[in-house]
DNA sequence: AAACCCGGCAACCGCCCTGCG
DNA sequence: TCGCAGGGCGGTTGCCGGGTT
């Protein structure tokens, strides 16, 4: 039988939303916040689940979110995160406010694993392809000798780890040791015995990655995102407006800390309006509206 | 100009986790 | 302690637009 649907689908429409739906969903919201989202569809008059609502709010209609492309430090942060928390986007998406977890994971799977795999890099382990290969002969290796004391495999991991170093100068970063990240790593990372092994393989991969000048490299393979980005895109950025309360989630009235200051929901709704350029899409609406009768 | 291909991204699916009664 | 409901999250799908043939 399955899994029962999180809410009763018949009659739901499902697919891309339109822009009255946007508006339904966004004054809803902020009128009365978020309590349930199961209910929230029915309270906004909306024929959609709870968990479309959900997302849409998260992912698209969410004030403090941030348009437009990647920069090349993000990118790079994105994969430093990556080589340290493996596939946790929400995790990783902690890192960059105003950037949804959706959005960092489409980026990755589209561009920075390709960019990675044309480095030589393999993205799942984030180490040269040639040294995954020879990584995982030492795990199938260390598999059919588990009597045998495993130090030795693990010196293997290391020098592999310590010949990324040998590409000219360093780069290090201070990278915190012992974090709960660290301490959670993907199976599919490299095995590492000690907190300071953890260490050196970041502080490897960072060397890696900045000896080979992976930013410049996509730099000179795109033709620049950052000033694409300025002009191919609207950016709006609600750190930008002194009134906005982070705050807003399950069980919080955002409307209450908007109107706590001076014209704040206003602003906040002109800014959104703008992004959306909801004025294009009412003239086409109501150009179609005109073309049907 | 049309057909086809491909990449990017929004949205969905379903499992997992957590909080509550 | 257990079961359930609801939200969170990662993986996947499918549409759409741009590029290529």
């Amino acid at each position: 039988m399955g899994r029962q649907p999180c809410c009763d689908k018949i009659g739901l429409k499902r697919g891309p939303w339109t822009i009255e739906e946007d508006h339904k969903l966004m004054n809803f919201i902020l009128n009365n916040g978020i309590h349930c989202w199961r209910t929230v569809p029915k309270l906004a008059g909306l024929l959609r689940c709870g968990k479309s609502c959900r997302l849409r709010w998260i992912n698209y209609l969410r004030p403090d979110l941030k348009r437009g492309a990647f920069t090349e430090m993000e990118e790079n942060q994105i994969i430093e995160l990556h080589a340290r928390l493996g596939n946790r986007w929400s995790k990783i998406a902690a890192h960059f406010p105003g950037r949804t977890d959706n959005e960092i994971k489409n980026h990755w799977n589209t561009r920075i694993k390709k960019r990675l795999k044309l480095l030589g890099l393999d993205p799942v382990t984030h180490k040269r392809i040639e040294q995954t290969e020879k990584t995982e002969q030492v795990h199938d290796q260390k598999n059919k000798t588990s009597a045998e004391s495993s130090s030795s495999q693990v010196q293997e991991i290391k020098s592999l780890e310590i010949k990324s170093n040998d590409h000219g100068d360093s780069v290090k970063k201070e990278i915190p040791a012992g974090t709960d990240d660290q301490k959670t790593q993907g199976d599919h990372h490299v095995e590492l015995s000690t907190m300071d092994d953890t260490t050196a393989f970041l502080n490897n991969y960072e060397t890696l990655c900045g000896n080979m000048e992976v930013g410049s490299w996509l730099n000179s393979q795109e033709t620049n995102t950052s000033t694409n980005n300025s002009c191919s895109t609207s950016s709006f950025s609600w750190e930008d407006q002194s009134s906005y309360n982070p705050s807003i989630s399950m069980g919080e009235s955002p409307p209450n800390n908007f109107q706590e200051e001076d014209n704040s929901l206003q602003q906040w709704i002109d800014n959104v309006d703008s992004f959306l350029s909801w004025d294009c899409f009412n003239q086409l609406e109501d150009n179609l509206f005109l073309l049907e009768n």
